[in-house]
DNA sequence: CCAGATGATTTAAG
DNA sequence: CTTAAATCATCTGG
């Protein structure tokens, strides 16, 4: 800026400046416009401008703006003007061709994404979720699950809203920022000449600026959640057991399958809903219990006749029941519901 | 406190 | 996506 300004200052006046010029930073002495006995008048005109510009910055404000004045309403003003203009058009072009590239920054783009997944950004946090979640606890002896997990939404709600305050009041800060710098430049382009290109490229820069900020705090409303979640997860992992009688039931189901222990996505939901958990836990218990089951039958035995007997002795129980017409089941007997008894059948074997 | 049980998660394959 | 298998982390009964 500084060199750019030298430079044309001595291509206008012919002056040798350079002497003087930049190694002084803004103490520039004054030129004493009256250097040698020339006397001539318009000399001494260029030396009084230059030395009010370069002076400028020394100014209170008021004075600042009273030169400023003086100089816009210079005679000499347009003519300057023209020139400064006319040398800008040739070394312009060259100060900055084309760097106009936004390659979107991937570490950008991954924390963009993960506060997209985290609900953080986006939308409002939908319904569909809290509803199964809800379900979920209000079914099983799961309120202490439903508890840890509105704490979790509480805080991840209370993270989201520090975040698009932060956000907005960036956004705000930016967008005041440019119309300022966008008002002085345009102040400026009445004494030099600035190219709509210039605005921009600037315009540019401050929003580089605003946005790496911003990625700041994406940064730190990232690590918030990841430590949230961390903790949340450790909590989530705390497991508790299916009530006795959800064990019943999915045993009884297994065992009465045993030839063929994958329930459908129906026979899923249906023991889902019948053992009060979801029917990912179903599929959970079932994988658990396939393999574990296979791993050591003989284990199992003793599992598998008991739940044989029990489902005969139900079966016997209900035809009994059907034969006497009346008799209500045995309190042993698990099932007393609208549940669909499996046929008796305990053989079959895994594969 | 410990060993085994058990629900959940991860990994890898189809 | 589902599943088998391994593994993790917790729960439970002794």
């Amino acid at each position: 800026m500084m060199e750019e300004q030298a430079r044309i200052m001595q291509a206008l006046s012919g002056v040798t400046l350079a002497g003087h010029s930049v190694q002084g930073g803004m103490g520039l002495p004054p030129p004493h416009g009256h250097e040698g006995t020339d006397g001539d008048g318009r000399k001494q005109d260029i030396g009084d401008i230059l030395h009010q510009i370069m002076t400028i910055t020394d100014q209170s404000l008021d004075e600042a703006q009273a030169k400023k004045h003086g100089l816009n309403c210079h005679r000499m003003k347009p003519a300057l003007f023209s020139v400064l203009c006319e040398i800008k058009e040739k070394t312009g072009l060259s100060i900055r061709g084309a760097q106009e590239q936004d390659p979107p920054d991937p570490q950008l783009m991954r924390l963009d994404n993960m506060l997209l997944a985290e609900g953080v950004s986006g939308p409002e946090k939908g319904g569909g979720s809290a509803a199964a979640t809800a379900a979920a606890a209000a079914a099983g002896g799961g309120a202490d699950n439903s508890i840890e997990h509105s704490d979790y939404r509480a805080k991840l709600t209370q993270i989201r809203q520090i975040y698009h305050t932060e956000l907005e009041k960036y956004e705000q800060a930016c967008n005041e920022f440019t119309t300022h710098v966008m008002n002085l430049l345009r102040e400026q382009s009445r004494t030099r000449p600035i190219s709509p290109k210039e605005i921009e490229r600037m315009v540019g820069i401050i929003h580089r600026k605003f946005s790496s900020i911003q990625m700041q705090l994406k940064q730190s409303t990232c690590e918030a959640v990841m430590i949230l979640r961390s903790r949340f997860l450790d909590a989530r992992r705390k497991r508790r057991n299916f009530s006795k009688q959800a064990t019943e039931i999915l045993n009884e189901y297994f065992y009465s399958h045993l030839s063929n222990p994958y329930p459908s996505e129906e026979a899923k939901e249906e023991l889902a809903k019948k053992c009060s958990i979801t029917v990912s836990q179903v599929s959970n218990w079932f994988g658990n219990k396939r393999i574990r089951y296979k791993k050591n039958i003989g284990k199992f035995q003793e599992e598998a006749n008991l739940y044989a007997a029990k489902t005969a002795v139900t079966a016997t129980h209900a035809v009994a029941a059907a034969i006497h017409n009346s008799q209500a089941n045995s309190p042993t007997t698990p099932n007393s519901g609208g549940y669909h008894t499996p046929c008796y059948q305990s053989d079959g074997r895994i594969q």
